[in-house]
DNA sequence: TTATATTAACTAATGGTATTAGTTTTTGCA
DNA sequence: TGCAAAAACTAATACCATTAGTTAATATAA
């Protein structure tokens, strides 16, 4: 039922993961794999469906883990300060695994029932943690979206050294997050203003 | 001097971004664009430094219509105008050529002379056009990478649906930009408050 | 007009990659 | 003790970039 027990899944993505974070996304390769592995590269094919397969499965991790740290950061916060805190364990985990977030934005097919199930917990989340500005209906998830394409192309260009100015980045950050907050403030000032004009 | 009209860079590059903006930055391979000329592939070395030659040289192609789209979109325009003119131009710039965007992202050598050109002229460009918001000293550097951030994080996410959701995207970019802008006229307001309290 | 130098494009060869087919070997269980 | 399952293997194929060395076209000088 169970011969040669060798190698095994958690084992293959944890040396992914670490050819990832240190030498960057393109050069985890089957062959790189397999040499960190002490093992033939075929033999990865009786774990891993190829090297798609396994950009899959390490797309699915780092999925996984960037919403347990986010989930983490806003346990017991509202308003302001959960999605501070998000932001935060956002750009934080993106430093850290900087190739692991690299493949999360690569799932090849966003049909992947476990990548769509992981991507509306993440929304349902943020969705959570924005409850406090009184978004409604869509405003909500339009302001999701916002707050990921804020951070997301923060720790993007972040991590390309796109930013070429020598200027402290987590203060970026933080003014960044600010203005955004401060935005949302007035949006639901405005709101209120429309709906009780005095 | 010179023999055999042939291929020339302008061609080649034309071909490049054919390919990467109809199949993907990933499919611009030697390979496949010496078959798209009509060549075979050791010929292109006559032209460009290899493949990571061609890499650089579409990092800077790209640069250089991003920035001229953009320097069109401000002129003769000023405030929340000038800024929402030149996100929609960064937007549909990346959505008209995909690839082309993404390969300004790869810019292999941030180290290139010609890249750290381009990328100080468009900061430059962006500094002028967030003016009017009265930024002192290093915030409207900090500002100009908020609004990169915001329009990368936005652009790179819709090109690789990770919106999983079924929600205008034009409705979704004009609120994050509405809710920024918001945010920095609140800035700014708050900066004056502290200058010549009541 | 002819000869030469220049250089683009070529062929051939090498080494790295993923992938498939088919074989060997280990190990749990009958 | 033997059998079946499956992991790891070897061998082979196809595609990729890259280099070395050859062929051929053309602008210019004689």
């Amino acid at each position: 039922m169970s011969p040669r027990i060798g190698l095994d899944l958690p084992t293959i993505l944890q040396a992914a993961v670490e050819i990832a974070d240190t030498r960057g996304l393109e050069e985890v390769t089957l062959a790189s794999l397999a040499q960190k592995l002490a093992v033939r590269s075929p033999s990865l094919y009786n774990h891993v469906n190829g090297l798609s397969g396994l950009r899959s499965k390490l797309a699915v991790h780092g999925l996984e883990q960037l919403l347990h740290v986010m989930t983490q950061a806003v346990v017991d916060r509202s308003g302001d300060d959960a999605v501070r805190e998000l932001g935060k364990a956002y750009v934080a985990f993106a430093r850290a695994h900087p190739g692991l977030y690299d493949a999360t934005l690569r799932a090849p097919d966003p049909q992947d029932e476990e990548v769509r199930r992981l991507a509306g917990e993440t929304v349902d989340l943020v969705v959570r943690a924005l409850q406090a500005y009184e978004l409604k209906d869509d405003a909500a998830l339009h302001a999701v979206r916002g707050l990921r394409s804020l951070l997301h192309g923060f720790s993007s260009l972040e991590q390309r050294g796109g930013f070429g100015l020598p200027l402290d980045l987590d203060v970026s950050f933080r003014l960044l997050l600010d203005t955004f907050l401060a935005g949302l403030h007035e949006m639901k000032r405005r709101a209120k203003e429309e709906t009780k004009p005095s």
